[in-house]
DNA sequence: CGTATAAGTATTGAATTAAGACTCATGGTA
DNA sequence: TACCATGAGTCTTAATTCAATACTTATACG
């Protein structure tokens, strides 16, 4: 299957990593999330290729995950931020970040610890059922095809 | 950047992206967690080239994500599970999941519907806070170096 | 005028992927 | 026994993508 064709697949999955599964651009999210913005510190903290650079932050606001929007005139410069969209993959990258940090911290712990504002507390973050808002793992979720279209998977 | 020198870097998702990171790797997970197992069925399914399948494959095994079980003898045949390190990255596919329902989602509604078996809704997973057990958003954190060492970010 | 900065685009050689043919061990069937 | 099928790969070659670096454009600074 071709990279592009990904998009077209009647799955969640795949039109998600169709937009943003590749490396560098969770890198670039990661990035942005940290406040990174111009394209030049993008390209100094990632040591990414310019062209791949400028091609993947192309994508990223063409799908509205980052907005370009100016800094300065004279001369014009623009800078990135994530969008409310982009906002929303917060959940997805934390929880590969605390997947990283489980599996692969090296002896000094985790690089980067996470403080809820609200509560004060460093947390890890806890996937919770929207409806009885207990913990939820794997093995307590059955996928369900939703039966009206002919989709295949999620 | 080379991709094999992401996992050099002090960043949890750079190491965890070093993995997991590629298009067909994800694409993998998502089929295991849909309790697919064999080589073939992953391939069918996919429609991933066999020489990169079989690559993967013994990544994700050489990594403890799956683990290569024999379910019959003479001929020897193995299929791959998920381990629980591999069950862990659960959170982290829901998320993409979701995030890809509720913006790329086509007019018929998600394909797939996640069942909570314990309480027996339809949910979304929701992220929270490990130590106040509330919702927590992107802009809800800050993010912190970790200070006894040189790390430089998450 | 010469140099610097920000944000790219262009070029070229290296690495990775896609597609499909081939291999190997075993088992069933005519 | 000869022939075909199955599962799980490996091999080869051509297409695609990526890395590294040079070049471009607009403006400001000294």
């Amino acid at each position: 299957m071709r990279w592009d064709a990904l998009a077209k697949e009647d799955c969640s999955l795949a039109r998600t990593l169709a937009v943003i599964g590749d490396r560098w651009t969770l890198m670039i999210l990661r990035d942005a999330f940290l406040r990174v913005r111009r394209f030049e510190d993008f390209e100094a903290s990632l040591k990414i290729a310019r062209r791949v650079l400028s091609e993947r932050l192309a994508l990223l606001v063409e799908h509205g995950i980052l907005a370009k929007v100016p800094y300065q005139e004279r001369p014009l410069r623009h800078e990135y931020r994530l969008t409310e969209k982009g906002l929303e993959l917060y959940p997805a990258l934390l929880a590969l970040v605390h997947w990283g940090d489980k599996h692969y911290a090296g002896k000094n712990g985790p690089p980067v610890l996470h403080r809820h504002l609200e509560c004060g507390h460093e947390f890890r973050s806890v996937m919770t059922c929207s409806e009885c808002r207990k913990p939820v793992a794997a093995r307590d979720v059955a996928a369900i095809r939703a039966s009206r279209s002919r989709s295949r998977r999620a």
